[in-house]
RNA sequence: GCGCUCUUAGCUCAGUUGGUUAGAGCGUUCGCCUCACACGCGAAAGGUCGCAGGUUCGAAUCCUGCAGAGCGCACCA
């Protein structure tokens, strides 16, 4: 008996150890598992691309169940003797991991990025995130992730960076990808633009205006907005609206708070005449809305009159004010011209900046962006109608299905997706300028080519992350091999940025599919159902926990019962449960090994015994479609009954009269049959917690592999 | 406004897609340091499966309506 199981288990000190031993192994590269001798080279070939962990700091909590839940699957498959590739990496998140160093930077040095420069602040950043990615390496193994890190990625390296140029050029000279003068969404507080996925509403109470531009000007407006009614060009009313007919085609001028304006009365089917007083001032540079009315009427769109800091720009008393300042003054001159009718409190949703939470201002900017809803040269299609005919037909399967609704109905309402960004840190478009000339793709060798100033969004590379990861555009072996993936497993939060546009960039790029089923988690939330964030404190780190209570109690607790799709929470006193549910198969283990010593795994079982066997097959056999059905919450749950409530409280209860009993042909048979589950069900156990089944292995009569990672799943003819 | 999801034991959730007395974990109560484990063992209490109809031999499970909670998208200028 080997003194390691007369204490309790001890995760903590097991953990590290045996994750250090696997990577020594290098078992977790499939090539090497080949060479081994552990995989057959003709194997079938499974593979999952890690989603990528924003280099911004540390992992939570959602993290951790997305490594549990792909490492379960990972390590399945790779039991049942194929040849499995799970591929890690990070992300450079862009505008998020600018946007914490430029914070931290004000907030140590006091300066901005303007000040620093962008050679300089690259550098701070670069530095941050190479020790965010440190951190996040180290996290990652403490979950016991059985990750290829030989093949480890960044979405910002030169492999990715080529990936990421020759993609851009292939969009771009099928002329998907153009750069057009067009409203975007500006944040005065990020000073870049924003895609329309950036935005959240904030639901606020404003007040609505309303009043007339002057009094010569027969229509009354209602807004909300009454200082950017300096760039107005027209009113526009519904074309039924008879109260307004006699106006229509009309044209004013006037000076509205010291702006000289030119209106013209217009009617479009788009307004509504049931709001305010049915007739809307059109400001076609700082609406979307507007801007594609006055388009329709060909009306300017070059009156602007607030500025990228969200300043105005007209001359007069507005002159350089905040927003909010001129809407206070245009109201303050509407009441001393006794031009305003009303005003009246209403509830309005504000559009604000996911990262920075400025107010988002609409203005006119020329950007790039890629076009939706034309037609793929070659391919008779759209990119919106290659994003919705894989999930149609059935070829990309989406877990919980009910997700594919919430697709479907997003891509259908899908508009131009801006990709360019004004900030410093991510992949530089790839167009170069000499005067009319321009060059898309590699850098020209010859000089005096100016590269565009901008950046591509953070989701333009992550939507190559499945073949960029493979060597993409080289077509290497593991290119050929692995891809298209198996499973992609992530929140449900990001299927629109994520997995959306991989489904796009993959279907343009290389038609075909970048996975075959997209699992999504849902949120993980504290034990009162609150999101966890920073500024609550209620933050679970994962690391804590797995030191606390060990990394496979944490898998267990996030892992069992937890359906796809639906928020979780998790608490200190749930994975407690799971670590003394380790402290019991540890248990169980020394019983076992401690009451066979010397006996033959192989001997023949009697009847009773066989009976009991059987049981477990059943069990089995359920837990292995379970979890070919991706309901490893099921699985989870099953392994964990049977291996308490039946191995260690029936089977090893009643094995103790036995054991000490004078029938020796029983006992035999018992001890056989004793070694036999306690051996199998560390293999069903193992995906799920890998550290503690693998320790014990180690210590196996049974053992006929180097690991039990790479050891054979209990039944292999399960499967229908 | 359009769409999606949820409502099951005190709490958190399962219930494998209609089939015998509805399950788990935690919590509660009682009794046990029984020589694998007190990170444990044995026992017990606890549910009109949100409400109202319908389909069916049979419904927590399917359909309709209602009520409450949450989420996504769009958006009123």
């Amino acid at each position: 008996m080997l003194d390691k199981f007369l204490k309790p288990y001890d995760a903590t000190v097991t953990e590290s150890r045996v994750y250090r031993a696997w990577e020594k192994s290098g078992l977790f590269n499939p090539d090497e598992c080949v060479k081994l001798g552990v995989t057959n080279a003709n194997a079938p070939v499974y593979s999952i691309v890690l989603p990528p962990p924003n280099v911004t700091g540390r992992l939570h909590m959602g993290h951790a169940l997305m490594l549990a839940i792909e490492d379960i699957f990972i390590r399945y498959k790779r039991m049942r003797g194929f040849r499995t590739l799970w591929i890690p990496g990070t992300d450079h998140a862009a505008i998020a991991t600018q946007s914490v160093v430029e914070k931290q930077i004000k907030k140590d040095e006091g300066v901005s990025r303007h000040d620093l420069g962008r050679e300089e602040l690259l550098k701070r950043i670069e530095t941050f995130a190479a020790k965010s990615h440190d951190t996040i390496v180290s996290q990652i193994k403490t979950m016991g992730a059985s990750l290829d890190w030989s093949r480890e990625a960044f979405t910002l390296d030169e492999s990715r960076s080529h990936a990421v140029r020759t993609a851009f050029k292939q969009m771009y000279d099928a002329g998907l990808i153009y750069r057009g003068l067009r409203i975007v969404n500006w944040d005065p507080k990020g000073q870049t633009t924003i895609s329309d996925d950036e935005i959240v509403y904030e639901e606020r109470t404003a007040k609505l205006y309303t009043f007339r531009y002057a009094k010569n000007i027969p229509i009354s407006i209602a807004t909300t907005r009454p200082e950017t009614k300096v760039g107005d060009v027209a009113i526009a009313v519904h074309p039924d609206d008879t109260r307004y007919h006699a106006f229509i085609g009309k044209e004013y001028d006037t000076i509205f708070c010291d702006v000289p304006i030119h209106i013209k009365v217009i009617a479009d089917k788009e307004v509504d005449p049931n709001f305010g007083t049915g007739a809307v001032g059109l400001t076609p540079a700082h609406s979307k809305v507007d801007w594609e009315i006055a388009d329709r009427h060909e009306l300017s769109h070059e009156v602007i009159v607030i500025n990228e800091y969200a300043k105005m720009t007209v001359a007069g008393r507005l002159a350089g004010k905040k927003t909010a300042e001129a809407r206070d003054l245009v109201v303050e001159w509407l009441a001393s011209e006794n031009l305003l009718e009303k005003t009246e409190d209403i509830k309005q949703n504000i559009a604000t900046a996911e990262r920075t939470g400025g107010i988002v201002e609409p203005m006119p900017k020329l950007q790039w962006f890629i076009e939706v809803n034309k037609e793929a040269p070659g391919r008779g299609e759209t990119l919106k109608e290659l994003m919705l005919r894989p999930v149609r037909s059935g070829i990309i399967k989406i877990i919980p299905e009910h997700f594919e609704k919430t697709y479907f109905h997003w891509v259908e309402n899908l508009r131009d997706w801006c990709i360019s960004r004004q900030i410093w840190y991510g992949h530089r478009i790839p167009v170069w300028y000499r005067g009319e000339e321009i060059v898309v793709g590699e850098a020209p060798k010859d000089t005096e080519w100016v590269q565009d100033e901008d950046s591509l969004d953070t989701w333009f590379s992550s939507s190559l992350w499945t073949f960029s990861t493979l060597g993409w555009p080289d077509h290497t072996q593991d290119f050929e091999t692995y891809h298209p993936t198996d499973l992609l497993e992530t929140g449900y939060d990001i299927l629109f940025f994520w997995i959306a546009r991989m489904i796009l960039m993959t279907e343009f790029t290389l038609d075909t599919i970048p996975f075959k089923t997209v699992y999504l988690h849902g949120l993980v939330r504290d034990a009162h159902g609150r999101k966890m964030s920073k500024s609550l404190g209620n933050n679970l780190d994962p690391l804590d926990i797995a030191a606390k209570f060990g990394a496979d109690a944490a898998r267990m607790a996030l892992v069992a019962g937890n359906t796809p799709g639906t928020d979780m929470r998790i608490s200190e006193e749930k994975v407690k449960g799971y670590k003394h549910f380790a402290n019991k198969i540890w248990n169980i283990a020394r019983f076992i090994l401690e009451n066979t010593g010397g006996a033959t795994p192989t001997a023949s079982l009697t009847q009773g015994d066989a009976a009991i066997r059987s049981v477990f097959e059943a069990l089995a056999r359920e837990v292995t479609m379970d979890i070919e059905k991706y309901r490893v919450y099921l699985a989870a749950e099953k392994i964990y009954h049977y291996a308490w409530h039946e191995l260690a409280d029936k089977i090893i209860e009643e094995s103790k009269p036995i054991l000490t009993g004078n029938d020796a042909a029983a006992k035999v048979s018992r001890q056989a049959l004793l070694l036999s589950l306690l051996d199998r069900t560390l293999r069903l156990l193992h995906p799920f917690m890998p550290f503690l089944t693998e320790e014990i292995y180690q210590s196996m009569p049974t053992k006929d592999a180097p690991f039990l990672m790479v050891a054979k799943w209990p039944i292999m003819d399960a499967l229908e």
